[in-house]
DNA sequence: CTTGACCTTGTCGCAGCGTCAACGTCTTCA
DNA sequence: TGAAGACGTTGACGCTGCGACAAGGTCAAG
């Protein structure tokens, strides 16, 4: 037999023969005179053996492994291994299936903040019609950012967090007037007198359950803040401030 | 941000970010003086929505394109098609899992000849005391292999066929004495006068089915077929020769 | 001044082959 | 007899999603 037809009788390409060989997988035959590789029957037999080791999914090092241990015993180690390694994955998958699933089924489709949670997903539902407010839709990409940046545990709380400032339709209505109040401060200056209002408006949006902790001693070195801070306009900025600081005061 | 602190707040490696800039995937941030690259929130959002998209499943092509289209439209349908492709994966991980099952729980093991169909081990357990016969070990063989190498809807037939010539305790002692006869052959010429009688004693082992038409009219040029000649002795050849000479004789 | 924790670009490695490239060999048909 | 077409040969790059080096530069703290 020539390779072609090594190959296409156990149903493997050439190009996996080769293959084979490189790894050391296959045993070279004996060459023709012409440098053909001429095979016998020990080579189809390995190779099926090959293939179905593969079908099974074990790495082809794996299958060295097991060719090269003539005791069938060790097949039963690598085997269970491998089963084990497959349940992992199937698990993996399905959880995948599973929010793909969610995220396809909630109503209104997949928000423009790409996949959230099926929480969130809907909460940003509720606020669809406010996407004329760059600051309602900052607002969104930031939510959706944290959830992604918060450790595990906590995105449970964060979700309900956000559902107070924007799961009732009151809720969102004192969401719009403050993201209209911080809008409006997009081109002023720190000192603008709209300021204090929109602060105290934002202040009455922030439910306290969002920071655990108090929210006036957030790390004024953390490079997050910062860039966060650095992406509002200035007078933007100050109101945000400010309403953090009305927060940790109401919190004594 | 630096590289550090971005890459730690979403909860990737600094060299993922290396590498989805080097993608496109994510904007290049300005630098400062002393060449470190200085992130905004901007690019925190965007990470964040990299990762949510990767641990969907997503290729980072199609987070590309995600991202590239503004609309949310098109990341339904790219969901969709992923969510058709994870259900096949699902599907072949599934069967892989249940041939493994079976494997590990047909009493007596994973056979020598490496995995099998459940029913090919279940015929070879059977035949486990015929071990010590050279003959009896490679037909093991090349039945494994004939698994791998017949057509999907053939093994079905295959195996029900093998069932027939080893599939009851008197069929392997049936078996057996043609293993024994052949074994006795390997040395011998071609010409010995036990060939007849191994000959004879082999055709009465092989079940008709095995052979859907007419076994007489194998065709001579087949190379699997010189193959498997070439790999017994020439004795022994002749008598597997003469056999099928029989059987053909016998459908007329 | 040194240490250690960051940052930079660049390259190789991984699994399992697919896919050229560039060439030799053998058969067959006009 | 010559050319086409179907085989074979070795060798090397491509794909995915980064991890793990190498060989440095930068910066704050002890």
């Amino acid at each position: 037999m020539r390779i072609g037809e090594l190959a296409g009788v156990v149903g493997v390409t050439t190009r996996a023969v080769r293959h084979y060989h490189h790894l050391g997988l296959l045993p070279e035959p004996e060459r023709r005179a012409n440098g053909y590789r001429e095979y016998g029957l020990r080579h189809a037999v390995v190779l099926a053996r090959i293939r179905r080791l593969t079908e099974l999914g074990l790495g082809l090092a794996e299958v060295r492994d097991v060719l090269a241990d003539e005791a069938g015993k060790d097949l039963v180690e690598v085997l269970t291994e491998l089963d084990e390694d497959l349940a992992r994955q199937e698990e993996a998958l399905r959880e995948r299936r599973a929010r793909l699933r969610v995220l396809l089924e909630v109503e209104g489709g997949v928000p423009a903040e790409g996949p959230v949670s099926p929480g969130l997903a809907a909460l940003f539902a509720g606020t669809a019609h406010l996407s004329d407010s760059p600051m309602a839709v900052k607002d969104r990409e930031i939510i959706a950012f944290l959830e992604t940046a918060v450790p595990e545990g906590e995105r449970e709380r964060l979700v309900s967090s956000v559902g107070e400032a924007l799961g009732s339709p009151e809720a969102v209505a004192r969401a719009g007037e403050a993201y209209a109040l911080l809008d409006a401060l997009a081109g002023a200056e720190p000192d603008d007198p709209r300021v204090e209002d929109a602060a105290v408006t934002l202040a009455g949006c922030i439910p306290p359950t969002l920071f655990p902790g108090t929210a006036g001693e957030l790390d004024p070195d953390d490079g997050f803040l910062h860039a966060f801070y650095d992406d509002l306009a200035p007078a933007q900025a100050e109101a945000v401030r400010r309403a953090l600081r009305i927060l940790a005061e109401e919190r004594r």
